[in-house]
DNA sequence: GATGAATGAGGATTCATTCAT
DNA sequence: AATGAATGAATCCTCATTCAT
C-alpha cells in the first residue's frame, strides 16, 4: 500500500516531475518572473537537463497550463449536462471547488494567465474554452435563472461564478491573512462551499422550491 | 481649453509621470517581470534617472502601489457609513465600479500582488485595510444581510463582492474575448453595474422591499 | 543501377556518412561554430552515437581533414612529376580544378583551417604537405617559369596559384553573387579552366611556343 | 609628441577601443566561434558594457566589417579612374597591398565572411560592393587586357587578382611557416608587391611596352 | 535632475561530452 | 552500435543599480 504509493512517487517520470514543480514555480511567481533554474533546483536537476524534455521555459509552462486546465473543462464539461435540479447544481459546485482545492496552483496558474493577457490560455485551451463557456450560459439559460436574468446578462453571471469561486483560491493567502482560516484546509472548504450553494440558490431559485 | 490639458500633462511632476508609467508595467507584467527600463522608457528618461526620484525599483513599486490603493480604501472607507439605503448600496457599487474603471491598472495590481502573496499590500495599506474589511462586515452585520447571513459567513460574502467587482475589471481582457463587448466601454459597465445592484438586492435583500 | 546506387549509399559506413556529413558542417560554419548536434542530426543520429565512432569533435574535425586532403595531395604529388609539357599542365590544372568542383566541401575546410591558423593542417598534412610544396617548387624551377621568375619568387608564384584555384572554389557564394555564374557549373568551370590555362601560359611560357 | 600620441590613444573612445578588439577577435576566430567574452576582455570592459555602445554581437560584427571594408571601396573607387598608366597599375597594387599590410585584419574578416555566404558583405557594402566590381571590369576593358582576355574572362581575371591580394594576407600564417618570411614584413610585403607587379604586367600587357 | 557608461548577478539556452541502458 | 537523460561549462544577453559628469 504505502509502497505502492511510493513506487508510484519514485516512478514517475521525469517529465511528470519537471510539470510538477514548474506548476508550482509558475503559480507562485507567474511565466515572467519565474526562473527556470528555480524549477530545476525543485527537481534536483540540472537547468540544462529541462531541454531534454521540453523546448524551452514557454512549452514547458504551456504544457503546465494544458495539463492543468485539460481536467477542469473536461469536469465542467461534464458537469454541465441535462435536466439539473437543485442537488445537482450543489454536487457540481462542490465538485469544482474540490477540484481547485486539490489542485491549488490551478486558480493561480489561471488568474496570472488572464492578467497577462490570457492569449496562450485562448490558444491551448483552445477548442475546449468557448464551448464551456456557451455550455454554462445555455445551461443557466434553461435554468430559473432564465426568469430573474435577461438574455444578455447571463455570461456576466457566468463570469461571476468563475470570479468567485477560482477568486476564492487565487487570492488565498489574503484570505488566509484577513479572516485567518485556511481556505483550503477542511473547515475553510466547508464554508466555501455551503457560501456557494447560497448564493447559488438566491442568484439562481431552483425549480423546486 | 486644449492647452489647458496639455499644460496640466505636461506640467505633471517626473515623479508623477514615472508613477504613471510604472503603474501601467506593473499592471501589465507584475513586479517581478517589469523591467525598470520599460518604465524608464515610457516616461522618455534614462532608467537611472529614476533613482533620482525613488530609491529602488521595489520603493517605486510600493509607491505605486500606495497612491492606487489609498483612494480606494479612502473612499470604501467613506462609503460605508451610518443608515444605508438600497439606493446608497447601489450608489456605493456604482461609484467602486467607476473608479475601477477609471484607474485601469488598479484591480490588475491588486490582483498580480495578492498572487504574489500579498505581503505588501497588507504592510502598505497597513492601517487602513483590515479596518476597511472590518466596517465593510459591520455594515453587513447591521443590514438585512444578517437576516440571511450568519456571522461566519460575512466575510465570504465581503470577499464574494471583492471578486465580483475587482475580478470584473482584472481580467478584462479574458471577458472582452469571450463576451464580445469592451468591459470599461459605457456599455460594459452599464451593464455590469446593474448586474452587480441586481445580485446584491438578491444577496441583501433591501430594507424596504 | 539505380539500385545499385542507393545500396551503395545506404551501405555506406556509419562512419562515412558521420565523415560526409561533418564535412559539409564543418565547410558551412567552421569548426569552432559548428554544433556536433548539426552533424549527427544530418546522419539521423543521436549526438552521442558518434562518439561511437569518433573521440571527439576536435579528432573528427581532424578526420574529414585528412580524409579530404590526402587525395589532392597524392594527385597533386602523382602531377608534379618529370617532364612536362605545355598540355600536362593544362591536365594538370583541369584534374585538381575537377576535383575541387567535385568535393565541393574541401576548397572550403582548407580555407576556414587557414584562417584558423593552419596548425592542424600541417599537423595532419605532415609528411605530405611541406614535400608537394617542395615538389612544386622544384617543377617550377625546372619549367621555363625558371627563366621569368627569379628563385625567390617560386614560392609567390605556387602560393599565387593556390590562390587562384582554391580561392575560386572557397568563394564560389560570392562568385555566383557577383557574376551571376553557378561556379561549378559545367560552363562555370569550362571557363575557369581556361582562364586558368591562359594564366599559367601567360605566367610560365612553355617550353614549346 | 608622444603625449600627443598617447593622448590619442587614451582619448580613443570606447566605442573604437570595442571595434578595434572585436575585430581582432572576428578576424582570428569568424564571427561565430568568437566569445562576446573574449571581445570584452581585450578592452578590459565587462561583456555586459558591450551592450550599452552596441545592441548585440551582429550589430557589433557588422560595425567592424562596415569600418573595414568602406575605406578599402573608397580606396579602390578612387583608384580605378580615367588613364592608366603602368605606373599607376602598380602604384594601385602597392596601396591596395599596404593597406592589406596594415589592418591585417581585414583580409581574414572578408575571407571569414565571404565563407559564411556573404550575406553581410552584400547587404553591408551594399552600394558600394558590386560598383567597385563593375569599374574594376570597366578598367580592365579599357586597358589594354581587352587585346588578350574576352569580356567574358574579364571577371574572372578581376576575381583572380582579388584571390591573389587578399589571399596573401588572409593565409599569412601558413606563407610563414611554407615561406619562411613574415608577411607582413618590410620584405615580404616588398616581394609580394613586386610579384604582383610582375603579374600584372603578364597577364595584362601595359600599353607602352 | 539627467545621462552615458560601467558592472555583478542572474536570465534562458546551447554545447560537447558522459553514461546507463 | 544507438539512445535518452544528465551535466558543467559556456554562450549571448538582460537587469537593477551605481557613479562621474
Amino acid at each position: 500500500m504505502i509502497n505502492e504509493a511510493l513506487d508510484t512517487a519514485d516512478a514517475r517520470t521525469t517529465r511528470e516531475r519537471i510539470l510538477d514543480a514548474a506548476e508550482q514555480v509558475f503559480a507562485e511567481k507567474g511565466l515572467g518572473a519565474a526562473p527556470v533554474r528555480d524549477i530545476a533546483a525543485r527537481v534536483g536537476l540540472n537547468p540544462a537537463s529541462l531541454y531534454n524534455h521540453f523546448a524551452g521555459k514557454e512549452e514547458l509552462y504551456e504544457a503546465v497550463l494544458d495539463r492543468g486546465l485539460t481536467p477542469v473543462l473536461k469536469m465542467l464539461s461534464d458537469l454541465l449536462v441535462g435536466e439539473r435540479t437543485r442537488d445537482d447544481d450543489d454536487q457540481a459546485i462542490d465538485q469544482v471547488v474540490r477540484h481547485f482545492a486539490q489542485s491549488p496552483n490551478l486558480a493561480k496558474l489561471i488568474h496570472y494567465e488572464t492578467l497577462a493577457g490570457g492569449e496562450r490560455i485562448a490558444r491551448i485551451a483552445g477548442r475546449w474554452f468557448e464551448p464551456v463557456y456557451q455550455r454554462g450560459i445555455d445551461v443557466l439559460r434553461a435554468s430559473r435563472a432564465a426568469e430573474l436574468w435577461p438574455e444578455h446578462e447571463l455570461p456576466l453571471l457566468l463570469l461571476g461564478f468563475q470570479n468567485l469561486i477560482v477568486g476564492y483560491f487565487a487570492m488565498a493567502p489574503l484570505v488566509h491573512q484577513v479572516f485567518g482560516v485556511d481556505p483550503v484546509s477542511e473547515e475553510g472548504l466547508s464554508r466555501q462551499m455551503a457560501f456557494l450553494h447560497k448564493v447559488s440558490h438566491l442568484l439562481i431559485p431552483p425549480r423546486e422550491g
